[in-house]
DNA sequence: CTCGTATGTAACTTTACGGTTAAATAAAGG
DNA sequence: CCTTTATTTAACCGTAAAGTTACATACGAG
């Protein structure tokens, strides 16, 4: 398991299951049986998922008489976003535009390919 | 590997080795010696990051004599975005106000906590 | 054709992931 | 206390990921 935030986070979305567990969450506070339920899945496995998504800082779990409500925490997504933001001007411009930007931005890095 | 699009595309950037080489294709195409250089590690394996990244849609590579060069593919990271975007208001939100939207969505929802 | 450069493939190792079942823990409620 | 419900932990399994080294392939230049 990587170490860094960005990594985790990554990480943890790329799998099914935990972003429909993410999606269900986004409707509110849910158990683990209720976020199992959609699953063929055993239970341990859907809290296995659940402490990778705590772990990456994409949830927090709370505590009420036996149940151990799961919540989204918006943060960690917010870094995966901001990280994306860098690079949106590569799916927003018109694909002209940018490979003009890029013959821009390029010229000073005309350093051939030998290594 | 993952076989769904947005799987591959989280779990290609999960690792910081492949993100640092988005990074570097942000500023144009380069060769795999090119992009293995910065890295404490064997060509094949820079390789082998780049056929992630490739199946994942995030770059593509082109053909150039005996190179290889890799050049960034914006939609995989598009679909990222997109996906994203449905979870925005929950980091964009103050807290207060998304708890009270929270509250208001969840009124339908309020199927207790029995299983 | 042969050499050097660039890259890919094969075989292998280590470690992590995602699932399972069985047993343990936690808390509420008769 | 004993039972039921909710959840986690432990032990295990099969597969895939990420790296290595050694070898193979592709291409241009002499």
């Amino acid at each position: 398991m990587q170490t860094d935030t960005l990594s985790a986070a990554f990480a943890a979305l790329a799998d099914p299951t935990r972003r429909a567990i993410i999606a269900r969450l986004a409707e509110g506070e849910a158990s683990v049986n209720e976020l199992a339920a959609p699953f063929d899945m055993s239970l341990p496995a859907v809290s296995k998922h659940l402490k990778v998504l705590e772990k990456a800082g994409l949830i927090s779990r709370g505590k009420e008489a036996q149940w151990r409500p799961a919540k989204l925490e918006p943060m960690a997504m917010k870094s995966i976003a901001d990280w994306l933001e860098q690079y949106r001007r590569f799916w927003e411009s018109s694909f002209d535009r940018l490979d003009g930007y890029l013959q821009k931005i390029q010229k000073a890095d005309d350093s051939g390919r030998g290594n």
